[in-house]
Formats: C-alpha cells, sequence, structure tokens
DNA sequence: ACCGAACCGTAACGTACGGTACGGTGCCGC
DNA sequence: GCGGCACCGTACCGTACGTTACGGTTCGGT
C-alpha cells in the first residue's frame, strides 16, 4: 500500500478529479441527503473504488470539494490606484455586491450547510475551511482597502477589524442565516445592486472622513 | 392510525415531556453525532416506545424539541411608557445584549446546526420554526419599539422592515455563522455589552432624527 | 383485589450507507 | 503481442440507526 500515489491530499486535483467534484457540488446543491459515496460515483461515472483511493475518505472527499469550489473563487482585487471618494464608494459596491452574489448562491447555501453540519460532528475541518475561505479571505483584501482609504483621508477608524465587521453586518445582515435556514429569500441582481449601494451610503455615514463626507452629527 | 392520543402533535408538553426534551437538548449541546434515539431514551431513562408514541418519529422529536427550548427563550418587551431617547437608547442595547446572548448560547448553537441540516435535507420544517422563534420574533419584537420611536421624532426611516433588518446586521455582524461554522469565538459579558453599545450607537447614527436627538456616546 | 393504561428496558428487524474486494476493460510502454 | 496500470461497474460486508415488538412494572380507578 504505497501512500505516495495520487492521493491529492494538498496537490491541485486533476481534470478528471474535478469533474467529481463538480458532481459532489452538484449532489450537494439538489437536496442534501443525496450525498452518498454510491451517488457521487454514479453521477461521476466513476468507481466508489477510485473515490476511496483518491480522497481517503468521505471527509476528504468533501474536504477536497470545499477547497475545490474555494479555488473557483477567488474574486478580483480593487484597482490599487488613483483611491479618490468616488473610487472608494465604487470599490466597496463593488465588495458588497460580490459578496452578497456569493452568500446568495445555490453553491454557497449548499456548502455552508454541509460545513455546519461537519461542525455540528465533532472535528470542524470543513467549517475552518469555508470561514479561511469566505469570510476571512474577503476580510483580508478588503482591509488593504479600508486602510488606503484611511490613508488617503477618506476614512476614520481606529480598529480596522471592527470597522470591517460593520460593513460586514451592513452588507449581509440576515440574509446568509435565513438562507442557510431554508427561507424563501430571493436575492434579484436589482435587489443586490441596491442592498451594495444602500450598504456602501451606511458604512460611509459611519465611517466616512468628517470634511466634505457624509453627514455627520457632532455636538 | 387515532391521532386523538396525547401525540402533543400542537398541545404543551408535560413535565415528562419537558424532561425528555431537555434531554435531547443536553445531547444536541455536546457533540452532534450522538443525537440517536436510543441515546435520548437513555439520557431521558424513557423507553423508545414512549418516544415513538409522543413524538411520532425523529424528526417529529427534533421539531417538538426546537418548540420546546423556543417556549422558554421569550424574552421580555421593552418598557411601553416614557419613551424618550435615553430609554430608546437602554431598549436598543438590551434588545441587542439579549440577542448576542441568545446566538452565543451553546444551546441556539447547537439548535441552529441541527435546523441548517434538516434544511439541506430537503423539508425545511425545522428551520422555519428557528426562524419564526429567533430572527422573525425578535424583529415582530422590536418594530414596534422603532416605531413608537419614530412618532416620538427619535427615529428617522422609511421602512421599519429595512431599519430593523440593519440594527439586526449591526449587532450580529458575522458572530452567528463564524460560530455555527465552528469558529472558537469568545463572547464575555463584558464584549456583549461593549459590543451592544457599539451597535445601538451606530444604529443612532444612521436612523437617529436628526434635529438634536439621541445621543453619540463616546467612551 | 382486579383491570387496563401508561411506561420502562431490551431485544429484534430492516435498511441505508461507508468502506472493501474483485472481475473486466481500455491504454501505455516495451 | 503483452504485462502492468488506472479505472469502471458491481457485488459484498459490517455497522449504525430508525423503527417496531414484547415482556415486566407501576399506578389510578372501580
Amino acid at each position: 500500500m504505497s501512500e505516495a500515489t495520487s492521493s491529492m491530499l494538498d496537490s491541485d486535483p486533476t481534470p478528471r478529479q474535478g469533474e467529481v467534484l463538480d458532481a459532489v457540488l452538484g449532489l450537494m446543491v439538489e437536496g442534501g441527503s443525496r450525498l452518498t459515496m454510491t451517488a457521487v460515483a454514479s453521477r461521476a461515472s466513476c468507481s466508489k473504488e477510485t473515490l476511496y483511493k483518491w480522497f481517503g475518505d468521505r471527509d476528504g472527499m468533501l474536504t477536497a470539494t470545499v477547497r475545490w469550489q474555494a479555488s473557483k473563487v477567488r474574486a478580483g482585487n480593487w484597482d490599487r490606484q488613483h483611491l479618490d471618494a468616488e473610487a472608494l464608494v465604487e470599490s466597496l459596491e463593488a465588495f458588497a455586491a460580490n459578496w452578497l452574489n456569493v452568500i446568495g448562491s445555490k453553491t454557497s447555501i449548499a456548502l455552508n450547510r454541509v460545513a455546519v453540519s461537519h461542525a455540528a460532528s465533532g472535528k470542524s475541518d470543513l467549517g475552518r475551511i469555508v470561514l479561511d475561505n469566505g469570510r476571512f479571505a474577503i476580510g483580508e483584501r478588503l482591509k488593504p482597502l479600508l486602510e488606503a482609504a484611511r490613508e488617503a483621508g477618506l476614512l476614520e477608524f481606529d480598529d480596522t477589524e471592527a470597522a470591517f465587521r460593520s460593513f460586514f453586518g451592513l452588507v449581509g445582515r440576515d440574509i446568509q442565516i435565513r438562507l442557510l435556514l431554508g427561507d424563501n429569500l430571493r436575492l434579484s441582481p436589482a435587489d443586490i445592486t441596491r442592498d451594495a449601494r444602500a450598504a456602501t451610503r451606511q458604512f460611509l455615514t459611519l465611517f466616512g472622513a468628517a470634511r466634505g463626507g457624509p453627514r455627520i452629527r457632532t455636538p
């Protein structure tokens, strides 16, 4: 039993393996109860033996699937040059809209549900990965923008993390938990655009620098 | 199938049934994989036959458990008389702190995880109940306060629901999803008090009436 | 004292599913 | 051609768990 086979414990999946993982994602999206090894093998037209050879066990397959999906959604960063007020608004709205699109997608909902279930069963492996590639990844990408905006005198805050978390809350609100719990919440592109704008405006009201910015009330 | 037995499909549970449901809650809180009918019967010192007689099947038992927990956390309302700026701040902070205490509790985390898993498996029964008794219940209790404050000239907004969702986002931010995904997030009482104050201050900055209204509290 | 209802404890059943074994097939290097 | 390899399809195994069945005990009503 040579362990040095292509068990892809950390290497990137081959195209064929990607097909299999896409099958897993497909099964996740359509009703979670059918996520069995037999169903995956059938959907992907591969044998269960191959699944176990590649991924070790069921948890390994789920982990690989989460990583696989994460590797596909690396969103673009913000434009680093010429950060004026208008560019800041634009970037924040883009971040917000992107995030709303992500958490509203069927794939994200299914993946988060699987990860939450997994976290309930002791080892929080999937939950960690999902957090790292969702909540924390967007945080690390957004914080440089916030700090650059502070440097440019457009924003005012002490704690970057706290500022980001407020933005996160203003954008997401109750959407993610409602979707995870099965609430029939429809997010049209128009809704997303409007909500992203509203959240950005509110964020700037809270953290925009005083000079010429949004209304600030200080006695 | 005689439905007229004491199957408690809608009536309140007897004390003994409450004990059983508390056992279910206990098992939910400590590691989700042990939530089997045998484990429940053992923990509650009752027979499985009784479980099926009372609750029908496993889903019925889970549903009864969610309702049982919900019936225990009906929080108090706000003081309806003398709504001035100070009372508004106090009520908002109380709502925020209460909500943070709820979503940070082991019971809520376990219950939400079970409900999310359940929502993934097609029928969203538990998810609906959890939403109705969590997110929507607090909304219905908070909205009258918001509208009374608007009547009193303390707040300004057009859409009560939108205002509430912003408050909800400012309070909860990323906390609930991180906890559900197994992130080791510690919420001390001091944290909760501070966060509730900060969220309230931010909310008043966004929705406070302009004319010398609610105060921005500085640390 | 007796009956029946409710309940406990436990054994038993059926099935679903994770994991394994094995025969068959196409493909590559030699 | 041919041996080896990777893989497919499928049958198979063991176990966990939901569900049912049954004997034994307690208890309230008559």
